[in-house]
RNA sequence: GGAGAGGUAGCGAAGUGGCUAAACGCGGCUGACUGUAACUCAGUUCCCAUCGGGUUCGGCAGUUCGAAUCUGCCCCUCUCCA
């Protein structure tokens, strides 16, 4: 059966075994490992399509849950899908809901045929099953689309993740069967269990048998340390086929990419740099970066001198803290395209390292020049 | 010159006898943010200090057990009329 994606490896880093690969989708090919920008309900906040393609993005992600809610899956089927709709004219991927299961958890109910919501909008009860999720999925029409899960808290018990482990991997045989689009849409299942060895090893392996196209790493960016995150990813990629990508959910910070990659990570999503961008915090080649400070009042220099940005090219830090504090909306937007391309730089850069054979040093430097550590989890 | 209003922390502004080192907003400083209920949130902002202490509400002098709050005088600002 015809495939809706196709994973190539292109390269394996000599120095450490991190490969690099292309990501062939029905909206285009897309190099790996990659960072890929959240647009939660159809807009990646602030930006333009235009804006999300010149910063390098390749993949951008959308969100079943808030698409559901508004504007509903059959206004974006109308428009003809995600990408017409809102008019991105490149590969997307959408969550299938499993992370409000965690963010939105004082207003659910995690029953065996799915999750009962309180609509964070009205009040109004809501109920997304594994079936209903891909349902949604289908309509909104991504390129990579996710099988429903649960998101659980950290810390948790053994018996606690044992029990959402299994039932995780239930749903995903459902979600499987539920999917009407296989040849147009991959589905990715996720892999779940916390910190426990076992239950990490069960639900890969559990899933690796089931034959997804690609595999997400869930569970992760939950509260846990980074030494413990690092372990998470271990324990799941050891039993992941080789040869499909994977994707690590929710993964954002400097250190964490790179140390994702290390270990054969292909894909990373996060909310971090347009959200700490709208907060005034920039990520730059100087380290974090306050916009809000007083002491950037008459700086008439770029944000990142080593940034080949939008913003860069053309702004100054006293004029973007001026926007900030002015509360303009071109602020969010211009610190936004900046955090961004910042992030998918490093994984250009990575790219390069990797087919270079230089991987390990490259990390090395990287992590010298932040000032970063694998084990403690302040991170970048 | 006459009539009126007012002077509170960096700024604006509450408070009008004890619960007030003084609400609130802005500004300042810290920190957080990781498959987005987040252009958000938390802390801090007279001085010194670990408890705690020391100076404040235009100035000076009073009343009172106690004053930013009441009284007198003085200084300054604003509005209107000449």
């Amino acid at each position: 059966m015809k495939e809706a994606i196709h994973f190539e490896i292109t390269h394996v880093c000599k120095q450490t075994g991190a490969r690099t690969g292309i990501l062939h989708t029905p909206h285009g090919d897309v190099e790996t490992p990659m960072f890929m920008p959240v647009g939660t309900q159809a807009t990646v906040k602030f930006l333009s399509p235009e804006e999300i393609k010149e910063i390098g993005a390749g993949v951008i992600l959308s969100n079943t849950y808030h698409c559901w809610l508004r504007p509903g899956e059959d206004v974006i089927a109308h428009a003809g899908g995600l990408q017409k709709f809102m008019n991105y004219n490149g590969p997307m991927l959408t969550d299938s809901g499993g992370f409000q299961v965690f963010s939105l958890s004082d207003q659910r109910k995690i029953l065996e045929e799915g999750v009962h919501f309180k609509s964070h909008l009205d009040g109004s009860p809501l109920f997304l099953s594994p079936e209903k999720s891909i349902e949604i999925q289908n309509k909104l029409g991504a390129d990579i689309i996710m099988c429903l899960d649960e998101c659980a808290p950290y810390p948790a018990t053994y018996d606690y993740m044992k029990n959402s482990v299994e039932r995780t991997l239930r749903w995903a045989k459902r979600c499987k069967e539920a999917h009407q689009r296989p040849a147009d849409q991959a589905l990715f299942g996720i892999v779940q269990g916390g910190e426990y060895e076992d239950l990490r090893a069960l639900s890969a392996k559990t899933l690796a048998e089931m034959d997804f196209p690609g595999y997400s790493i869930g569970g992760t960016s939950v509260g846990e340390s980074k030494e413990c995150m690092y372990r998470m990813i271990d324990y799941s990629v050891k039993y992941l086929p080789w040869e499909k990508p994977r994707y690590l959910m929710g993964v954002g910070s400097v250190d964490a990419i790179l140390e994702g990659i290390l270990r054969n990570v292909d894909m990373f999503d996060c909310v971090l740099p347009t959200r700490i961008a709208r907060h005034g915090t920039c990520m730059t080649s100087q380290g974090r970066v306050n916009i809000k400070k007083k002491e950037y009042e008459m700086d008439l220099s770029p944000l990142d001198p080593e940034c080949d940005c939008y913003t860069c090219r053309n702004y100054t830090k006293s004029y973007l803290r001026h926007l900030h504090r002015a509360n303009e909306g071109l602020g969010s937007r211009l610190l936004s395209i900046h955090n961004l391309r910042f992030l998918i730089h490093i994984a250009e850069e990575a790219r390069k390292a990797i087919k270079e054979d230089r991987y390990g040093d490259f990390k090395d430097e990287m992590f010298k020049k932040y000032n970063l550590n694998s084990i403690d989890s302040r991170g970048f």
